[in-house]
DNA sequence: CTGAAAGCGCTAACAA
DNA sequence: TTGTTAGCGCTTTCAG
């Protein structure tokens, strides 16, 4: 005889169907103890009954929380354009969600390419609408990590910032990451190994190279011979031209990257050098250009998923506690072996 | 001397600063006509002048609306990864944000990967907690576009469903594709063209199948061998394989989508074929694959932004007018020559 | 341990 | 054309 199936039911139908007021259902279903366990079960037994969900808007409305957060990715150019092309985002938001789903808490998605949508994403945090932020960023000048740490809202960066912040975030160590690549390398029985960088201004790209020199070092081979590149496949071509030019006998390589990996093993096996048989070739994130490859590229992989859902707890704990100071959550990468080296 | 700096202001501050009711103020914030021109220009300044932002979620609780839209990513398996492994999810994003941000209509993002997730899509869409969905299905045998449609919110898909249901969606035009493909490789001289296809229990396979062939005979050629890939790049290398030793006379290829011309082409290179010289190779989708390939692949590329703009427009449009027949919009693609043919 | 009641900020009848 | 007023559904003092 219920004539109210389509409007969903509120906390004052389930306090009606409990034979209690509204304030008790609310105790209950927000876990505040002060509750006769009996009358408990009572209530739970109602929700169920009734089908009853929380209406977050009035529950936002004076909380003054919103349970949802953002997830912002931020840069320019090509970097930005990358994100989406890497298996990287898909990663990064799988490993997000798969925190955030059994908490409840949802996740809103935006894009700052540029300053207008950047404005936007300041704005929109200013007014509240999410109760924080997690920051993916892909420029080293991107202004919004500092930006948003000056606005005051809970924010968790990916990866260490360009400059220094007080910030929270997760990164992989990147070294250790460069030195699992040179100790394969070397288990190989490579004696003339060579590395492509990242751009140096990129704090990633000068661990990977300091750390995988250092690496080499330590198993006896004082010099690296090191191009610098952007991150490209292009640009990965062309240091292996460079490197082939400069020491034709090379017989095993690191890039920084796997798309750089890629253009130089393209090179590599244009000169009529055979990956793996003549020169070992290892990458570095475990993209979808390291399958792409022919032959697969042995890589350098990060623990994104864990990482994002570590930057999830971090900033679900920032959130809960204003005051607490900002950490750095540091993961450890794994080599994955495929044909290349 | 104001000492509520903090807090952020109300309609109340904004009516007081301006001299009229709350009322009137909502009026004009809303858009809304009667109201004197004069007053409007008050009101607008003292929105300015207090920095007044609404409150997302008070607004909700009285007009039941959200402002926000979930895009839902579902399905399972490789196809799932692969949405992520693509440009394609960010031009998708790029398109849909395009169109809502100047709109301040938000974008919740939902992975529903597996069948629990898929559930707590569903219940999420009950709970109307966003006020409609757009749907990207990367599975035939997805159940959730049906589930969605029979649900009732408002939703838009992307592409074709395999199964035919009521439900507005975004295509393109498959087969003009294909013909584009067609065309250029006609165009081109060649004589002894062939095609790997994708899937053929997916529409967009089939649809490009059939422009291809239909496009072939229209210039004469009567008979074109095809294989049937799975859209992996080792689905097109294996196509290619036996296209290979069957027909080892082919001087032009199609394939269904850009992992398998890839697969297709490495193949064929290791064949001694010289791309685009021996065989002249056209992908489909103008994926990151596309240009990750030596020499980088002729593809025909689907207008992703403008597609999933007006996915956007037309789940708003169904939003606001619920009883709204469902529409398809098919958009046609183009062919973007590279070096492979 | 439980209930009554006061709003959170906003929109939308309804009056004026 | 404008103002008054009654809630939207929830949490949270404050009494009991």
């Amino acid at each position: 005889m219920r004539e109210d199936r389509l409007a969903s039911p509120t906390l004052e139908d389930v306090a009606r169907a409990a034979g209690v007021s509204r304030a008790t259902v609310s105790r209950v279903i927000n876990g505040i103890r002060n509750v006769d366990p009996e009358i408990q079960e009572t209530v739970r037994q109602a929700v169920a009954a009734v089908g009853y969900v929380p209406n977050r808007a009035a529950r936002s409305l004076v909380t003054g929380k919103t349970g949802s957060i953002a997830l912002v990715v931020s840069g320019a150019g090509q970097f930005f354009a990358r994100v989406f092309t890497d298996p990287f985002f898909g990663r990064v938001v799988t490993g997000i969600s798969g925190h955030l789903r059994p908490l409840g808490v949802h996740l809103v998605l935006m894009l700052a390419e540029a300053a207008d949508a950047r404005a936007q994403v300041v704005d929109y945090l200013r007014q509240g609408h999410v109760d924080g932020a997690i920051l993916v960023s892909t420029h080293a000048e991107d202004p919004l990590p500092a930006q948003l740490v000056e606005l005051g809202p809970p924010v968790v960066l990916f990866a260490r910032p360009a400059q220094p912040i007080r910030i929270s975030y997760v990164d992989v160590a990147h070294s250790a990451g460069a030195r699992l690549a040179a100790d394969h390398l070397i288990g190989l029985g490579r004696e003339r190994v060579a590395t492509i960088s990242g751009p140096l201004d990129v704090p990633a790209s000068l661990e990977r190279l300091s750390g995988f020199r250092e690496a080499m070092a330590r198993h006896g081979h004082a010099f690296v011979p090191s191009v610098e590149g952007n991150f490209t496949q292009e640009s990965g071509e062309r240091a292996m031209e460079r490197l082939l030019a400069e020491h034709p006998d090379i017989d095993g390589l690191f890039a920084g990257n796997d798309l750089m990996a890629q253009g130089a093993l393209i090179v590599a096996q244009s000169h009529g050098r055979r990956i793996p048989e003549d020169i070992a070739v290892v990458g570095f994130d475990d993209s979808s250009a390291a399958l792409a490859c022919r032959p697969p590229l042995t890589t350098v992989r990060h623990p994104v998923e864990d990482m994002s859902a570590e930057m999830a707890r971090l900033l679900l704990a920032h959130i809960q506690e204003p005051g607490r100071r900002v950490t750095s959550v540091i993961f450890e990468p794994d080599l994955v072996v495929r044909q290349s080296a």
